[in-house]
DNA sequence: AGATAGATACTACAGTTGTAGGATGAATGC
DNA sequence: GCATTCATCCTACAACTGTAGTATCTATCT
């Protein structure tokens, strides 16, 4: 289970609200990448197809998530835990801090965690 | 630029030393995904044309890296900040924290790392 | 009921990725 | 000098991805 970017871009709208109907996906994709009507379809029915999707086809705004979007989240960080640094998580959170700007309060919250940890 | 799982093996292998044979490469990347040769050199040549690869053609070990291993590393966490998590580097975060298994002395790191940013 | 508009289905097509076979060239062993 | 081996090249092909056209169906307006 592997998400594209354009797939992400798709399941991004759908986990922004309950369900949605075509326009209402088409719209909101627009502005992201310029689809036409038809691109959007086939996105949401190739989607279907692979589980990601579900469309409920006598309903008036059929199309919603199948999987939610934590689960995916957590598939994408592992795949980059693994794929560029062997499972190494403090390595990885090293380089995120080194090249971020975090506020205070998030930097005090991530303290907070590292402290909540302890024992 | 963004580099599919199969390139990050042959990129891995190649960022592991100066220069390789194809049948070292061939040899490493066999105990990772038990590729032909030909497949090997598939990779190889594709990846030169996109500028990840260098082949010097005259030398006993042609193939190397045209890449550095932080850059593509750099790509990848900035790519799935983005979509995951809209650019937001604390959330990013604390979800590897949240699920990661770290010893004391990277905890210890991390909350040195953070106090060097006070300021 | 005929026109119009939006939704859905079906089809298509080029590019990329994963995977490798076969042909050819070059070096090495005997 | 021929056989063997390894490297390299060229070619192929199915699956998936990005992108969308055309046709049909259905509801709605008048």
């Amino acid at each position: 289970m592997k998400l594209s970017e354009a797939e992400w871009a798709v399941l991004n709208i759908l986990w922004s609200g309950e369900s949605f109907s075509l326009k209402e996906v088409t719209t909101a994709l627009q502005d992201v990448n310029g689809w036409s009507k038809n691109t959007v379809l086939t996105y949401l029915t190739r989607m279907e197809k692979k589980g990601y999707v579900n469309i409920e086809r006598s309903q008036d705004k059929p199309y919603s998530a199948a999987v939610s979007k934590e689960f995916c989240a957590k598939n994408e960080r592992n795949e980059l835990l693994d794929k560029v640094y062997g499972g190494a998580t403090g390595d990885l959170i090293a380089a995120f801090l080194k090249e971020s700007t975090i506020s205070p309060e998030e930097k005090n919250r991530l303290k907070q965690m590292l402290d909540d940890m302890e024992v």
